[in-house]
DNA sequence: CCTATTTAGGACTGAAATGGTCCGGTATCC
DNA sequence: GGATACCGGACCATTTCAGTCCTAAATAGG
């Protein structure tokens, strides 16, 4: 099905909440409460999402989370490879050889372009595009396959 | 990691396999042979390939398999469909309501064009395209975010 | 200085999907 | 009629995933 993990899902709702409020900070009570994500959860998204860089922590009391850079400068793609690794649509679009047999690796480097087209596409959507009410989006009209060459 | 099943890997490359003899019937043991895949996972991609359409079955001493159609009609998207399902990063990009939160839906409307970017990046990929040993495509320069108007 | 608050990091568990295998049945060719 | 080869399904082991919890560390406020 191609279907991202139900925490990406969730990380790019508790960043659409993040969004809200860009300057000011929120623990992860709060997010949850305007998520309606389960409290662990939650944590255990801005944990990794920290770790990915894209929001930063304060601890201790009044401490929370908040968007480590303007929501415009996140994308989709920023979400996805922080909570579940970069995009690779097959093994071999990320490594390099063990692909075993000559004719089956034919298809390796098609692969990697059609990989990073997808990733491109991704990486045009920022997070404050998603938090847009309507669907008419900013976006570049290709993310085109054409424009990566590959290995 | 945005990553489709092995299945579907090998999947492609039972196909591609399978495309280098258009016409010539091949059965699921000479496929296994020629693309180094376990015999009865052949089996059964082959299978499923059958039961979404993609090759044509025939049984009996003799039988074996063939594209259903010319490999130039038939996408990517065609083969993880008939493998996995329909492509659909998001819960909500496929069923309507059930997501919950006003707030949380909000994004669902951008899933959904963004899924169908996506999708619409591989149905422009054939098998035949996967097929060509190098990796320049005559592939559309964009599938393009924005030729999908979405819901 | 002491306490309450809040994140950091990890371990852990139950459930689900996935990959892979095998078997009985049926159709076709020789 | 016998051998071949697909068809449909059930089946199991492994891995991954979602979700929860606990202890440690850091900060704000009294």
């Amino acid at each position: 099905m191609l279907r991202l993990s139900k925490l990406t899902d969730y990380g790019m709702v508790v960043m659409a909440a993040l969004a809200d409020a860009e300057d000011d900070t929120r623990n992860a009570a709060d997010l949850a409460a305007a998520t309606s994500v389960a409290l662990p959860t939650v944590r255990k998204l801005l944990k990794r999402l920290n770790r990915g860089g894209l929001v930063n922590s304060a601890r201790g009391a009044r401490g929370g989370y908040r968007l480590a850079r303007p929501a415009e400068d996140i994308s989709i793609a920023d979400v996805i490879a922080a909570l579940e690794g970069p995009v690779s649509l097959t093994e071999c679009a990320a490594h390099d050889g063990l692909c075993g047999m000559e004719s089956v690796c034919r298809l390796r480097g098609h692969w990697r372009v059609i990989n990073d087209a997808i990733r491109g596409a991704l990486a045009d959507v920022s997070v404050a595009d998603m938090n847009r009410p309507a669907l008419s989006m900013p976006l570049q009209p290709a993310p085109g396959i054409a424009s990566s060459p590959g290995s």
